[in-house]
DNA sequence: TAACATTATGGACGATCGTTCGTATATATT
DNA sequence: AATATATACGAACGATCGTCCATAATGTTA
């Protein structure tokens, strides 16, 4: 870590903000240039196999650079954890609040989900799916970053559920974490389906899996 | 590749015969010896994490010796799905086989899936699974056979609900390729869940969807 | 503009990667 | 038992990894 740096995490914390004001220091702005291209190359090589040499190449910085910018490894996986659920946010959650809350918004999720990996945001699919299966088995920060990301997205899914039931949406007798247990199962499985078999079908799947599993526990 | 050794993809082809017979020539025992721990290493540090160095020290081995036994790092990798497709073949489909091929056998191959996970048979979770999450955006021979075995299993899938359907056990409007696409999510998402949040709800959660999605396309 | 803090750089460190080679040892065959 | 072959080993290769450091370039502020 360089010399007048000790306060680099907070500056980091602080860079969402400064996009918000439209005004970024230059370690902020590189920062986030960097990070686009973090996430991308993660997608692909996966977050071990993300160097920060091919990242500074692609980024047009030096190595060096990048390390200063992050300050490790560790801590530029972190970030980009940040940064995908970020874009997570953006474009799965936030268009489907328009919705009511419920089983519309549940119908919304899952359309917004299959968009997002239709327009293939990521080079390599779904990153924050690919990084939980790739993380699972090593301890440490990262991994329980990915987890905290992943129970709220579970989350989201399940109080979406008990909104519909105290609705009258859903059928009284349906358990709010099985269902949002096999929902999540479908959106990441029509990701899969298209990254490894590298067909559209598995997003057609996808969405029939989705609505078909809503209707049949509607009451 | 060492001198003698011109012929050794025959020898190690021939290392399943081999051991039917219960005869084993010195290289392909080690072969097998040094597969069985590189089967356990990958599951958890990944295909590609999976360093020759590792699996030297803990087959109790030289770092050449194991690059000698197998040739190249891919050929390894290829060795070890290959190994991961036999060892889901003699845990998840054969046990299933004793089943009456139909929804029977499909039950049963839940079950058998959901205990092969249960019993951590892979120190990483389900090998196959995360390889083609790690795998599915690098091209080249491993991703290509890791999509191999995945149509194969989601081909067996759908054969025994074409089944099922023909005897009448299943609704005859039931797409078998959108049914063997959900069954798999289901299995995949079992592990996955396991794996990362490291509860056994997931295996709960993993059976009574698996039930109830063949429950509900019963005619 | 001058003084200051921040950011970017090139070079070097030790470690580890996959791979190759020459050679010693163990096994199978005659 | 002798010979031939298959297997294991240690050492070294170039490449790349994450990290660190001294220094130069840049931007920000007084």
């Amino acid at each position: 870590m360089q010399a007048g740096m000790k306060g680099w995490v907070v500056t980091f914390e602080a860079d969402l903000d400064q996009i918000t004001d439209g005004r970024l220091l230059r370690g902020a702005r590189s920062r986030q240039q960097t990070l686009d291209a973090a996430v991308q190359l993660a997608s692909v090589e996966g977050l071990e196999g993300l160097s920060i040499n091919r990242l500074a190449h692609r980024a047009g910085m030096s190595k060096s650079s990048v390390h200063a910018l992050f300050g490790s490894k560790e801590a530029l996986q972190l970030a980009v954890i940040h940064r995908t659920r970020e874009i997570l946010i953006r474009l799965v959650v936030r268009p489907a609040r328009s919705a009511k809350a419920g089983t519309q918004r549940l119908a919304a999720l899952g359309e917004a989900w299959m968009a997002y990996l239709e327009k293939r945001t990521f080079d390599g699919g779904c990153l924050i799916s690919s990084a939980s299966f790739e993380m699972d088995g090593r301890p440490g920060a990262v991994r329980d970053e990915v987890a905290v990301v992943f129970k709220e997205w579970l989350g989201l899914l399940a109080t979406n559920v008990s909104r519909a039931i105290e609705a009258g949406e859903l059928s009284p007798d349906t358990d709010p974490d099985q269902l949002a247990f096999e929902l999540n199962a479908i959106g990441m499985s029509a990701n899969w389906h298209h990254q490894l078999l590298g067909k559209e079908e598995g997003f057609k799947r996808g969405r029939a899996a989705w609505s078909r599993l809503l209707e049949i526990h509607s009451s």
